[in-house]
DNA sequence: CAGTGGTCTAGACCACCGC
DNA sequence: CGGTGGTCTAGACCACTGG
């Protein structure tokens, strides 16, 4: 994929260190060059390694200790901004218990629809879950998802029998982006009697597409009841 | 509110930046001190004010031009994220054909469900307007708005009858934070009607504060075809 | 207590662009 | 052309913290 030729010299090496980090060469915990060897790597100041890290750490790559160094931060949740990456962790900080409950776990074929929803363009394998997750015994969420076995092959022999897919896999997974649907539908016979609600009542879907460095790695469909939950955002009418 | 105590020097000239951006001090288009200037009136180096300004722009507030300086940014769309600010360019941006009715406007004393609504403690009086937007003639999506008359006074005179609220409140106010809620209902009757959808079909709730210096502005309340309706976002694991 | 990052300086040169 | 921001340097001192 085209160079895009940084112009400016900490571009550079933002760019190198973001391309290490995503391409999966420095993991997660990994300390990475103190400033003064980058500095010397490239020839350059202190000041403009500094530049470039202080960068990278508010952007939530990095995380830096004074005397120990800097190192590649675990991602903690997917989006800062959507807070629904860790559903265990969403519910008990609000102070309730969580339960997680398998339906169903099936290894095949990405079918048409597997390959829409992963965005694959050639045939593929892939892991097939729906799971629950209740707050306080009360059903909070469907979760429907999708683990491409040519990104993630330990997912063949996970049983997620006991823990939920999500956190499993961002222990897997380096490092990632994801991109966010919201869409809202009528629940079917079938989702309704999952979330005990009457059928028909509007459910909020999320649905989440995680990639690694270009390749999709899972596809989260997540099912809400629609009027006891809520996504929560804020913004500045910034860019960034 | 308590001054959170910039403990670093550029820190503290980004606080006064922002609070004369935000307090309305310097409005958009305002051009502010050169890097120059603020370096003497801080009694600091020009690196260290370049710091502050550069971290603004990237931030969204500022934008600079060599030679013209630096300016108050007009705040194109109050979120990046979620592109739903303005209806009429996100339904013409996709080829589309837009319309807009206004359905009801009336001046009023705050209800208890509109002070919820702007979260005001004390009483105000307000403006209070639904109004529809239509894509290719088809319904796209019900807004409900309130306007704080206490923050725009002007809102009392004007009719919103010919052009939607959201564009008019955008060159109003000189900035501001949004804070956005999502969820799904059924459609009532009188919804439903409107969307030209069943009665209790799903609908995307979009709900919007948006604030100017802790004051609220406006709250809006966006209605959408759940279906036919698809927030995107795509984020990295960043904290910004 | 030694080594790391955090911050800041007082310069410098350059690209750009409005006058 | 002159003045602006963009970038970078080669230092400096300090705060913090792990060994």
């Amino acid at each position: 994929m085209m160079d895009p030729k940084p112009a400016t010299l900490h571009d550079r090496i933002i760019d190198d260190v973001k391309d290490n980090i995503l391409g999966g060469v420095w993991m997660p915990g990994h300390r990475i060059p103190f400033e003064t060897e980058l500095a010397a790597r490239y020839g350059c100041s202190r000041m403009t390694v500094n530049k470039a890290l202080t960068e990278l750490t508010k952007a939530g790559f990095l995380e830096r200790r004074r005397r120990s160094g800097t190192v590649v931060r675990r991602p903690r949740t997917q989006s800062a901004v959507l807070e629904i990456a860790d559903i265990e962790r969403e519910i008990t900080a609000t102070g309730r218990a969580y339960a997680y409950a398998l339906l169903f776990r099936g290894l095949r074929k990405a079918t048409p629809d597997d390959r829409d929803r992963l965005e694959l363009g050639e045939p593929a394998k892939v892991v097939g879950i729906r799971c629950m997750h209740f707050a306080d015994g009360e059903p909070f969420c469907v979760e429907e998802r999708l683990i491409n076995l040519a990104v993630v092959p330990a997912a063949e022999h996970e049983s997620f029998r006991d823990a939920a897919p999500g956190g499993w896999l961002l222990r897997q997974v380096p490092w990632s982006r994801a991109e966010h649907t919201i869409s809202a539908v009528n629940a079917d016979a079938e989702l309704a009697g999952l979330l005990r609600l009457k059928p028909g009542a509007a459910c909020l879907v999320v649905e989440r597409r995680t990639r690694l460095a270009e390749a999709s790695v899972t596809h989260a469909r997540l099912c809400y009841p629609g009027t006891k939950h809520q996504l929560m955002a804020q913004f500045t009418p910034s860019g960034r």
